[in-house]
DNA sequence: TGAAATGTGAAACTTCTTTTCATATAATGT
DNA sequence: ACATTATATGAAAAGAAGTTTCACATTTCA
């Protein structure tokens, strides 16, 4: 059958991209629909339940429609329902021994509290953002900085933050590197740049018109476009070559883009350590592999 | 259903007491019939495999029927197919040897490897630092921002950007806060700062010199100050009124300050989240309670 | 050797999953 | 605001996967 064939080179491809399931969920939630979420929510909250559930049964406890549990786990690039659970079980048990922790800032918290909590919340960040990496964004991303004749940080506002850390990093590689904290300066920026050089958008939002000005500067010079933003769904999403996802534990709660910038810094301290660790070892085997990878994956989507 | 009981019955004792389903099936093996070791032995042989097969494709592999094999897990105790799957898969997984966190960084990592480490050492730079915390600490801190005049932050070089991201969080409260990038506007503005004010000093190494010129201005004016930095011993921590350590997992290795940002940018959110749940109830207990803890712990250090 | 017991696969049957299709809802252009 | 085009959804048909039945083969044991 077709089917047999689709699903045989579907699942190849969905092998190298696996990223924890549960990273996977939280990557694409907010490109969800309203009942889908509901089912996201379910597995992301008790996984391990969820995985020892028939279509049926799920269907049942998020009351959708089996129809709509299948495209679900089709969107999440699964072969089947089976795989999916299949997974799902497999990183539910390897966060077992971890409490997923819940932290919520409340009035009458201790200052230790309130620390250890602020912590927690950091370190759980970490890891969403961490689980919805896929090495296949890595190995383009690092190619094109790689090969940028120019790399320039752009990021306003809270994102200013991270632009000029990444700025920082950089300035340490043998890159040309640019960053300005200024508005004007950055559309200026975007304005110079050519096919052959490389940015690095961050907003935590991915909706700021300014940044999504210079985004559109960008593009119409053909420059490659890595993002870092916290919704999969924006517009600036939409623009980017690689966009990386700076997640927090909780999707729906508190104050915007706190705890996003530990994460935005995380994803450009890891794209620094490849860069480094790629540049210095310039031989030639490792940059092919990397075009492998990339080779290898790029027809998927 | 009653099929269930008849197997119970009618094959051996059943092995009740969990067991690793690899182990349930050397446990049974002898017992089979010839057909079923076929099958017995291919799960043996690579357990993730098998966990991913479907009963037909299990059945093709090893060369029976599926119903033989239908029986065979039932055999195992298993309530149907699936059931087995599932646990195969779980022992399978937890054969598999995990490393756990030994962070690093070699040549030969793949990129995944690379971003997975970097996370992981974030996480544990946060761990070292969050541990490293003391109520007391804190609640001095606390008290001192909130009863600031204005509230300066000071870094150079790469802290420049853990003052910024503070600068940017403090901005939403009430207070009135002040940074400037520059050194010599750094200077200028410790130089006007008065016993009523409060300073946040950031420096990883605590040695810049730059650093210590603004820290003997403070002094000399009195003001309030907190500090940030990796090194308890070093001549800025000894200035402070306040120490807080932003500590990396090894010490000893790598980049320096590399890590001490995420750790640095987070106890500048544990002070900016205390902050805000204490201004936002200005109610006198509280803050009397905060004194206490100050009061009942000051003759310790 | 023959009766009873056990093992086995084909096929019927049941249950689970996917796809289709008609409808409802939201987004978009005029 | 209205028509038109996407998109989302559940019911039900279609398709797979898994289980049980049944008829036949093999072994066991008197």
């Amino acid at each position: 059958m077709f089917t047999k064939v689709k699903f045989v080179f579907s699942r190849k491809g969905a092998a190298i991209i696996a990223r924890s399931t549960i990273g996977k969920i939280r990557g694409t939630y907010d490109q969800l629909s309203r009942t889908e979420k509901k089912v996201a929510q379910l597995a992301l909250d008790n996984p391990a339940v969820v995985s020892e559930m028939t279509i049926k049964e799920l269907a049942a406890a998020s009351n959708v429609s089996t129809a709509t549990i299948s495209r679900f786990v089709k969107r999440m690039d699964y072969a089947n329902y089976r795989e999916f659970t299949m997974a799902l079980a497999h990183t539910a048990a390897a966060m077992t021994p971890q409490q997923s922790s819940f932290p919520e800032l409340a009035e009458g918290d201790s200052l230790a509290t309130i620390a250890n909590k602020t912590f927690r919340f950091s370190v759980n960040s970490l890891r969403a953002t961490n689980d919805a990496l896929n090495e296949d964004d890595l190995a383009r991303a690092v190619l094109k900085i790689i090969n940028a004749k120019t790399l320039a940080f752009f990021g306003l506002g809270g994102s200013s933050i991270a632009a000029l850390d990444g700025y920082h990093k950089f300035l340490r590689t043998s890159l040309n590197v640019v960053y300005h904290p200024d508005y004007d300066i950055q559309l200026m920026q975007a304005a110079k740049m050519t096919a052959d050089d490389c940015a690095i958008v961050i907003s935590h939002s991915g909706r700021n018109h300014e940044t999504l000005q210079i985004v559109r500067e960008l593009t119409r010079n053909g420059v490659a476009i890595i993002v870092i933003t916290s919704y999969s769904g924006s517009e600036l999403a939409q623009a980017a070559a690689v966009t990386f996802l700076s997640l927090t534990d909780e999707v729906k709660y508190r104050s915007e883009g706190m705890y996003s910038l530990i994460s935005q810094l995380t994803i450009l301290d890891s794209l620094f350590m490849m860069t480094v660790l790629r540049i210095s070892s310039r031989t030639q085997p490792v940059l092919t592999r990397v075009r492998d990878v990339i080779e290898h994956t790029r027809d998927e989507s």
